[in-house]
DNA sequence: TTAAAACATAAACCTAACTTTAGGTCAATA
DNA sequence: TATTGACCTAAAGTTAGGTTTATGTTTTAA
């Protein structure tokens, strides 16, 4: 099956504009062009989907260049391409990790903020929470399943 | 306890010409100078660590500044805050899901590679993956605790 | 067969988040 | 006393990742 830039960008919910910077950027290895209009097939899908998780995990457009030049060349890259997803794995879980303290912060402003609140007042609740240990927080944290 | 621009610098692993950039767009509530030089308390060092938590979660310096703002008007906003932090827990949410997602594929890449790296072709591994099950794919990730 | 919808390019423009530069103050140390 | 180092501001410069605009071609449907 073959698709217009169009179709592609419905499907992924981006913009024509994009998909065209990004193919400017070089970033579809096998994009084909029938009188000057693009035409995408499943490899050229398959690429974007990748494109799409690579920049989720906050590579930029050159990193992922780098790898789709790799794909280019072919078989004698194979170590590099390898190299460059077991970096990404590492990078990956860090930022699982990083996302987790975020929530964890996130989720003691939302008590916090629902306690003040109640209280109407920042400077009570924080002369109220000196009472208070950091393990009942935290447990009062963990009961939060809202 | 007070430090100085470069102390907290280095104490975040941020640039100064950072925090200062951060002030400037009026992120400090509460910072104090004293002969123009910028004096910052446990206080200032509280809301840098929200900086870089709300960052991390996505968040751009204006809409960090929409919350610091709230907080520069007092209890009359505690709704607003907590609704904030409410919101910013659904994204965040979404984020850890996202984020897994992009685990899974970088997973199944590192499998990939290192398939085609044994057998030295991208080619054949696609041939030889077309007898493989999606579920046995999916097993050997479970397995792949490397 | 003709009009409009969808495609194309090149180049200018835009925004966020910084960094760099240029010029200056001030305190402590050699 | 001079110079070094840490701070300051204002303004210009930078980069990534697009978007917009102007102009032109191709496809499709009436």
């Amino acid at each position: 099956m073959e698709y217009t830039i169009g179709e592609v960008a419905k499907q992924f919910n981006l913009s024509i504009s994009q998909i065209r910077y990004y193919d400017k950027e070089g970033l579809f290895v096998s994009l084909k062009k029938v009188n000057g209009i693009r035409k995408f097939n499943e490899k050229d899908i398959d690429a974007l989907f990748i494109i799409e998780c690579l920049k989720k995990s906050g590579l930029q457009i050159k990193e992922i260049k780098q790898f789709m030049d790799w794909n280019r060349i072919g078989d004698s890259t194979i170590p590099e391409r390898l190299n460059f997803f077991l970096e990404q794995k590492k990078k990956v879980e860090k930022q699982i990790e990083e996302l987790n303290k975020v929530y964890d912060l996130v989720k003691y402003k939302c008590w916090y903020y629902q306690k003040a609140k109640e209280i109407g007042s920042v400077e009570t609740l924080e002369k109220e929470k000196n009472k208070i240990t950091p393990e009942e927080i935290q447990a009062l944290l963990d009961n939060a399943h809202s």
